[in-house]
RNA sequence: GGUUCCUUCGUCUAGUGGUUAGGACGUGAGAUUCUCAUUCUUAAAACAGGGGUUCGACUCCCCUAGGAACUGCCA
């Protein structure tokens, strides 16, 4: 039997890391099992439902190059994927449910559950959710308050019979046996909302069931769920598939990972400049391991190697830092033509290229990446790092100019000297320039650096720079000079 | 409040009854270096607590504590 699991998001906002982990541990599942990947989209909540979040979504499974094997845009033999184009198969079901006596009709007013629900509230009691008013009608009262919402053009919602008594146990490949009281389980939920279309109950039962899934992946927030989920299956006569709840992703505090810990959707990572190997790597990365020692992980070897049985139970933190870490590395691998050709949309964002490139602009970037590559950490950081390059430098304050142990006298001497040897410095390789530097700073009783740092700021504006003597060839000979005239005059 | 799940360095993790409890990020120190970064060396840093079981528990069982998730006509 071939696997078939599925990701099935709710496109009510942008996709954020959570998902794109269960994204990913579906995907590399299917993968090393030989399986099938799905892609589907629960697009029920009609309310929160956005095309933003859609095209979103389509854009970072674009991005992290997580192809479906069936699903929206692609097809295959058990479409439609998007579920609101399914909502005459849930309705069917529904009522299927209503008719075998597992589902009933509920009549119950917004405003009637919002009140009990703020009663239980306030009373504290240890059962909560809705009181099954409508569980018992009688045949009668039933038909009259139907015939009485169709003439008012309304629909009933349709409510889950649970039994009263027992237990449903639900088997997880990594939890083991899960169970649960069915008196515990929020009480008769909704399977059939008042517009018509179902909830993630339903949706999600009838639609694992129909497309064949084999494995269930998604995150361990659906726990509380499961049972009921299966006690879905049994009612409509199914087998469950096989459940593995994954662990979550939290925030440094330990609470769920949100906003206000920092970048959360995909889009903000790939805008500021995270490369999808490296968020790839890292999320996989946390809350599956392979051995000791091993943590560099292509998407193909991943796609090979990976496995259910090293998922961990406990929820990880989400570490940013390490996050960083992972993407300087993966800078570092790239060859220098591919990360010119990373890196370009960013100077373009910045405007500091034109878009399309021009040759020129082009032959600067070809040329920075070397000095750069060691020093970014996002690809974003390049505008700043670089900016030297493609614009003018204004030193609004020339007591920057001055090393650590300088005064203005003698910073301005030296910036004299550096205006004078400018000329010299790009007929002399760096070896050389180097030695003279040397021996003139020795001559001052000064340390190098203590020449290098007035020459760094007045050429590109900032005490922090790639090394100054490659920096000084990229700008060119006349640029440089004139900077470093420019910086003398300040004094 | 109730239900369910979880618990090895600050963080991600290895470990499956006998280990000096290993690695990585981060942090400290040092080296390299023209700044920054990179790189290298090095240090500090953990089995939540209490009971069992056992010759022997991080590993198995129980309890406690702590944390999280769920408790919607959201998913």
């Amino acid at each position: 039997m071939t696997t078939r699991v599925r990701y099935a998001p709710s496109p009510t906002g942008l996709q954020h890391i959570g998902g794109v982990r269960t994204a990913l541990f579906n995907y590399f599942f299917a993968k090393s099992t030989g399986g099938r990947f799905i892609l589907r989209v629960e697009d029920t909540d009609r309310e929160r439902y956005s095309d933003e979040s859609l095209q979103d979504l389509f854009d970072t499974m674009n991005w992290l190059g997580l192809d479906w094997d069936e699903g929206p845009e692609k097809g295959g033999a058990y479409g439609p994927y998007i579920q609101s184009e399914r909502s005459e198969i849930y309705r069917r079901y529904a009522h299927k449910l209503v008719e075998k006596g597992y589902a009933y009709y509920c009549f119950c007013s917004e405003e009637r559950l919002e009140a009990l629900r703020e009663e239980q509230k306030n009373s504290k009691s240890d059962h909560q959710g809705y009181d099954r008013h409508c569980r018992d009608l009688s045949p009668e009262e039933q038909n009259a308050k139907l015939k009485e919402f169709r003439d008012a053009g309304k629909e009933p919602v349709i409510r889950f019979k649970l039994p009263l008594s027992g237990a449903t146990v639900m088997e997880d490949l990594l939890f083991g046996k899960i169970t649960r009281k069915n008196s515990d389980i929020s009480p008769d939920p909704v399977l059939l909302k008042s517009d018509g279309f179902p909830t993630y109950h339903l949706a999600n039962v009838i639609d694992d069931h129909l497309m064949e899934i084999t494995h269930i992946l998604r995150a361990q927030e659906w726990i509380p769920t499961g049972p009921l989920h299966v006690l879905l299956y049994r009612a409509f006569g199914w087998e469950p598939p096989k459940y593995c709840h994954l662990p979550m992703v939290m925030g440094k505090d330990g609470q769920k990972l949100s906003k206000r810990h920092g970048s959360t959707s995909a889009r903000e990572f790939r805008e500021s400049g995270y490369l999808p190997e490296a968020i790839i790597n890292y999320v996989t990365m946390v809350g599956w391991s392979y051995d000791d020692k091993t943590e560099f992980f292509t998407k193909e070897e991943l796609e090979k190697v990976f496995s259910l049985e090293k998922i961990n139970k406990a929820p990880g933190v989400f570490d940013y830092k390490k996050l960083d870490w992972f993407n300087g590395q993966y800078i570092r691998k790239l060859s220098p033509e591919d990360l010119a050709a990373r890196l370009m949309p960013y100077l373009q964002k910045a405007g500091l290229c034109s878009d399309p490139a021009t040759e020129k602009e082009k032959a600067i970037l070809a040329g920075a990446v070397p000095l750069v590559r060691e020093r970014l950490k996002k690809l974003s950081d390049i505008s700043e790092m670089i900016r030297f390059l493609f614009k003018g430098v204004s030193v609004d304050d020339k007591t920057i100019l001055i090393p650590k142990n300088g005064t203005p006298e003698t910073t301005a001497d030296i910036l004299r000297w550096l205006a004078g040897y400018t000329e010299a410095f790009f007929d002399r390789s760096d070896e050389e320039n180097e030695a003279v530097l040397r021996a003139e700073a020795e001559k001052r009783g000064v340390k190098i650096g203590d020449l290098l740092h007035p020459l760094r700021v007045a050429v590109t504006g900032t005490p922090v720079s790639p090394p100054i003597f490659e920096t000084m060839r990229l700008i060119g000979k006349e640029t440089s000079s004139e900077r470093v005239r420019r910086a003398a005059g300040l004094f």
